[in-house]
DNA sequence: CGGTCTGGTCAAGTTGATTGACCACATGGT
DNA sequence: ACCATGTGGTCAATCAACTTGACCAGACCG
C-alpha cells in the first residue's frame, strides 16, 4: 500500500465518523433530543460506568476537571445526570444517569444503528461484518473522545 | 447484524477517526507544525482546489462565511495562503496556498499515511486493501469538515 | 496532629464561532 | 442607462466552550 493509498484510507475513515457523527445528531433530534452535542454523548458512555467522578470523566474527555465539572452541571440542569455522595470518600461526588439519561443512551445506540443499517444497503451482510472484525482487530482500545 | 453489533460498529469507526486526528496532529507537530488545528487541514483541502473563495469554504467546513473568513485571515497571516484577485468578479478574493502551504499539506498527508503504516503491522496487506474498498463503498462523498 | 495530596467548585480570561450591519460590485429587468 | 435586488466579503459585538488560577474541604501519611 503505497502513501497515495494510505492517506486516501484515512481520509475515508474520517469521511465515515463524519458521516456517524452527523447520523447520531440528527436521529437525535428527530427523537426530541436538540439540546445534545456529541461530547455528551461521550460523556454518557464513561457516566453510565460505576463510580464515576468528575475527575474521571474530565481524564476520559481529555480536557481539565473544570471543563468536565462543568459539562455535568449543564447535565444536571437537564435531569440527565444526578450528583450522589460517594459513600468512602466525603469529597466525591459519584455521577450516575437518571432514567431520562438512559433514555437518552437509548436513542443515541438506535439512532447510531440507523447510520450502520444504511450502510447495509450497500454492502452484503458478510462484508460489513468483515468491516467490523477489521476495525476492531486495527483499533487500539482507548477512550472516544472529541477528536476535531 | 443485530443492533448491539451495527453500534458497535459504529463507535470502531469513531474510535478509528479519533485515532487518525490524534496522529496526525502527533505527526504534524513532530514536523514542526504546531500552530494548526485540525480545521485547518480541511480548509487546506478546500483551497488546493482551484477558484475556491471564502464562501465555497465556508460551504465547506459548514460553518458562516465570517467564520471562514476569519479562519483564512490566520492562515494568511502565517504566510500559508494568498488571497488574489478574481479577474471575473472584482467582488471576489480567490484563495492560493503558497509554497509553504503545499509543504504543509504535504507534511500532513505524510503523518496521516504514518497513522495507516501502523494499521499495516497489525492486519495482512490484502485486508487493508479491502478495508479501503469497503469504505469507499459504503461512504458517500461529501465535504470533509471537522464533526465534533 | 500538621503537611501534603486530591476531588471539586468559583471566577476570570481566551478563543472559535455566531448574529447583525454594512459596503462594493454583479446581475437582470425595464 | 438605470435602479432594484442579489452576492462576495469584512467589521463589530456577542455567545459558548474551554482554559488558567485560586481556593476549600476532606483524605492520607509521617
Amino acid at each position: 500500500m503505497d502513501d497515495r493509498a494510505a492517506t486516501d484510507l484515512a481520509m475515508l475513515v474520517l469521511r465515515a465518523a463524519t458521516e456517524v457523527v452527523d447520523g447520531i445528531q440528527e436521529g437525535m433530534a428527530a427523537r426530541g433530543y436538540d439540546d445534545l452535542r456529541p461530547a455528551h454523548g461521550f460523556a454518557f458512555a464513561r457516566i453510565a460506568a460505576a463510580d464515576t467522578t468528575v475527575v474521571d470523566l474530565a481524564e476520559h474527555l481529555g480536557t481539565t476537571k473544570q471543563a468536565a465539572s462543568q459539562l455535568v452541571a449543564g447535565l444536571v440542569d437537564r435531569g440527565y445526570v444526578v450528583r450522589e455522595p460517594d459513600p468512602r470518600d466525603a469529597r466525591a461526588r459519584l455521577l450516575r444517569l437518571t432514567e431520562a439519561g438512559e433514555a437518552c443512551t437509548r436513542a443515541a445506540e438506535a439512532a447510531a444503528a440507523d447510520v450502520v443499517a444504511g450502510w447495509n444497503e450497500v454492502l452484503p451482510r458478510a462484508s460489513l461484518g468483515a468491516l467490523h472484525a477489521m476495525l476492531r482487530r486495527v483499533v487500539t482500545p482507548g477512550p472516544l473522545r472529541p477528536a476535531w
